[in-house]
DNA sequence: ATATATTAGTTAGCTATGCTAATTATATCG
DNA sequence: CGATATAATTAGCATAGCTAACTAATATAT
């Protein structure tokens, strides 16, 4: 693969490394994505609910920056998921034109499962590695959680 | 969060291992995935031109298993390549049910450009790191080649 | 105080992407 | 040769992304 003039600056190093990491990186996910689809609902709405189980009640403009997507789709995400009693609306009282959204005890369980499931064959293949490796691999997620909060 | 007894069996460290990479792992491509947009094609049909490129010519039913969706899926992600100039069908001679795809010069750049934009801001992250960390970087990324060859 | 502007969310209408079922064309087998 | 199997497409449905236009509520400025 070619560097563009731009990415020499950072170094012959550091662009291997980032583009191996961005190959293994979407290879490992694109196994496990597979399994997403037991769950019975879209992709969307299922990385949406996650955002409202881990990280509490949020208002639909909130929910779409998370999400990364236009206020239009959130809101039919969020249509799709009150649809399927996985979350509720309320109307915010200090600001009656937002809304609080938030996930019900069955999108909970819906989404504590899929995630599970999620994780479940990586756990597996993990499991048969050396001790060294996982070792290796939690210091790596470490240091990926670290990079993500910047690129 | 809380294993399934299925999960039980495989290590609690093998298992905590696995869910820390799987977040990091989705963190770190949901900040990337935004430069796909800038490309002018989907995701999908960004993604199946990538196996093109790297892998070379081949049919829809391997391009189909290779992308994980069904033929009729992606007979139209191919159509909208071959609309847009990207890629090119011909007639496998040798079974005349079967076509062969391949990525035009056009599709090759573009797939090229979109990847170095993709790996971009990833790889000026990935430089502010310690020289140990890349090492590390480095060696996590080939065990989770094979780790996405296993689940 | 009231007119104006801004903000939160929804609706409408387009494209892309996922599926299953049914169709067409070609190969293969008995 | 006829029956069956296989490769790809077409039709029809749902989800998910976008922009533009709309409604309702809040904030601001005269």
């Amino acid at each position: 693969m070619q560097a563009s003039p731009e990415l020499k600056k950072v170094g012959q190093q550091a662009f291997e490394g980032a583009d191996h990491l961005h190959s293994a990186t979407v290879h490992l996910l694109r196994g496990l994505r597979i399994r997403d689809r037991e769950s019975g609902i879209g992709p969307a709405q299922l990385s949406a609910l996650s955002v409202l189980v881990f990280a509490g009640p949020k208002s639909l403009a909130e929910l779409a920056q998370a999400e990364q997507v236009k206020p239009p789709t959130m809101s039919r995400i969020v249509a799709g998921l009150v649809r399927g009693k996985l979350a509720y609306m309320a109307t915010n009282k200090d600001d009656r034109r937002a809304v609080v959204i938030s996930a019900t005890t069955k999108g909970i369980n819906l989404m504590q499962e899929a995630r599970v499931r999620r994780v479940e064959s990586l756990a597996r293949a993990v499991a048969a590695l050396h001790e060294s490796e996982i070792v290796l691999l939690r210091k790596a997620a470490r240091i990926m959680e670290e990079l993500s909060r910047k690129v």
